[in-house]
DNA sequence: CTTACCGCCTGTCGGC
DNA sequence: TGCCGACAGGCGGTAA
């Protein structure tokens, strides 16, 4: 499923294709994804520039001067770059034709991702409360420990809420306590600042190797090329319950913790 | 405000 | 081997 690593390898896939090329027009064969994909978005998309590809947590912004089209990958959407001349397949619900012939393809089979329009993206319902980049300045250990500041949640759930930060989701949030050596169901404000900077520093390593190495390829991520994501990391807990750590040997335990799977080891994590 | 839970979907997996 | 039900999973919306 794509988390923050593969959408950032989508956008910089998909950017040197889509920006600055004009949008000819836009086939929308299956509105029906997590919100209907809105008719108004053919009309005010064709015959605009896309200026900028942003990515804004799991979301991606096309900046026109139009307005914006907000789009999501959800669990098993793609971004495709595809011919002309490529057919369709039976997830493949939007097309954007660029003047130039080629296709920005968007396939998702479970249709949890979503294809929205906004004059005013950065006011949207969708992006306005959201908390901050975890690779940008800002998001640090005391800014975890202030935000955490006599929250009984567990550590995993607060790790995961796109209010406290954006884009760690359930894989790297289980990896991240790991390598930080925090017990995921630990009480968020019960972890010292020490601790937070360790876990904010996990976060940001987990993300940046993932992203330098293309994405982890999980279900049914591809990238914008169609070749599967090249992140054959070595996950050190999360679907490995019953398996050795890799650091101690312990057995890797699974439980729900914040209503998902959660992952952790014994021994590293308290 | 917080927290829990629902529902949207389909591919995959485990059990029989 | 084949069928079928359960489940996973992001995340906004809503109820409590």
């Amino acid at each position: 499923m794509p988390e923050l690593p593969e959408v950032e390898t989508t956008r910089r896939g998909i950017q040197p294709w889509v920006e600055g090329h004009r949008v000819e027009r836009v086939v929308v064969r299956e509105p029906r994804l997590r919100w209907r994909v809105p008719p108004r978005l053919a009309r005010e998309l064709s015959g605009e520039v896309v200026h900028r590809v942003e990515r804004r947590a799991k979301y991606l912004l096309l900046h026109t001067d139009a307005g914006s089209a907000l789009l999501h990958l959800g669990m098993s959407g793609s971004l495709r770059i595809v011919r002309d001349d490529q057919p369709a397949g039976t997830h493949d619900h939007v097309d954007l034709i660029f003047e130039q012939g080629h296709r920005l393809r968007l396939r998702d089979p479970r249709r949890f991702g979503c294809l929205l329009w906004s004059r005013a993206p950065t006011r949207h319902r969708l992006l306005r409360s959201l908390g901050p980049e975890p690779l940008e300045p800002g998001f640090d250990g005391a800014y975890l420990r202030q935000r955490s500041h006599k929250k009984t949640a567990p550590v995993k759930a607060f790790l995961m809420d796109a209010k406290v930060v954006v884009g760690v989701g359930n894989i790297y949030a289980s990896e991240a306590l790991h390598r930080a050596g925090i017990h995921p169901s630990r009480a968020a404000g019960r972890v010292s600042e020490r601790r937070y900077q360790g876990l904010a520093q996990s976060v940001r390593d987990i993300l940046s190797e993932a992203i330098a190495a293309g994405g982890t390829t999980l279900r049914d991520y591809v990238q914008s090329g169609g070749e599967p994501g090249g992140y054959s990391i070595q996950l050190d807990v999360y679907g490995r319950q019953g398996e050795p750590c890799h650091y101690c040997g312990a057995l890797i335990r699974r439980a729900v913790c914040g209503q998902r799977s959660t992952f952790w080891c014994p021994h590293c994590q308290r």
